[in-house]
DNA sequence: CGGGATCCACATCGATACTG
DNA sequence: CAGTATCGATGTGGATCCCG
C-alpha cells in the first residue's frame, strides 16, 4: 500500500491528472521520460486501485481518457505535497549528499 | 528523490525516528518484517541525503544511535499524512480491487 | 491511438554466514 | 550489537515488435 501511493510514477500521474481528464499519449509526452510499459503499468495499476477511472470510447482510432475517481481526487494533495517538499529540498538533499560522498 | 522519501521503509523508518532517537536494534524490532539489510540500505541512504543522523559510540559492544536531522524533521509531517492517509484507505482500496479483479 | 507480448539487462531483496 | 559480504531467486524497467 505505501509502495503505491509513494511511488515514484504514482505521484506523477496523480498530479498530472489531478485538474483535468488526460487522454493516454497526453500522460505520456507530459510525464517526461516515461516508456509507454510503465506508463499502462501505473494507470492498470491506479485502476485496479480505485484511484483512477479509465473511459473507453469505441471508435477508430481508440480514445480512452483517464481521470481520478473520488478517491484519487484524496489523493491529489498529498501528492503535491509530496512533490512540493522535493523540489523544496532536492537543493539541500544534493548538498548532503556531496558532503557524505567526500 | 521521489523515489527515496516515498519509498516504503523511508516512510516507517522516518515514522519511528519521528519522536525520538533510537538503536538500530530497537527500529529492527519495530519495524515489522525489515530484514537487516534493507534496514542498513535504508538508514545509509537516509544518512547520505541529510535526513538522518547517525551516532556511534565507541564502545563494546557497539552501540548507534539514529535520529532526525533538521532536514528529516521536516519531513515527519509529511510522512505521516502519508501513513495517515494509507490506514484510512487500505479498505477502500481492497474493496476496488476485488471489484476490478472479479 | 493505445496498448499487449516478449526478451533481456539490471536492480532488489531475503537468507545465510561471518566479524570487530 | 551492529553491521559487512555474498549468493541466488525474483522483480523491474527499457527496447522492440506487433495489433485492432
Amino acid at each position: 500500500m505505501l509502495d503505491r501511493i509513494a511511488d515514484k510514477w504514482t505521484v506523477l500521474v496523480v498530479g498530472a491528472l489531478a485538474t483535468e481528464t488526460k487522454r493516454f499519449g497526453q500522460l505520456r509526452r507530459e510525464l517526461d521520460g516515461v516508456s509507454q510499459k510503465m506508463l499502462t503499468q501505473t494507470l492498470r495499476g491506479l485502476e485496479r486501485d480505485g484511484i483512477v477511472y479509465r473511459k473507453v470510447y469505441a471508435t477508430v482510432p481508440p480514445k480512452v481518457e483517464y481521470s481520478l475517481t473520488t478517491l484519487g481526487l484524496t489523493l491529489v494533495n498529498l501528492v503535491e505535497t509530496v512533490r512540493y517538499w522535493s523540489e523544496g529540498n532536492i537543493e539541500k538533499v544534493l548538498m548532503a549528499q556531496k558532503r557524505y560522498d567526500a
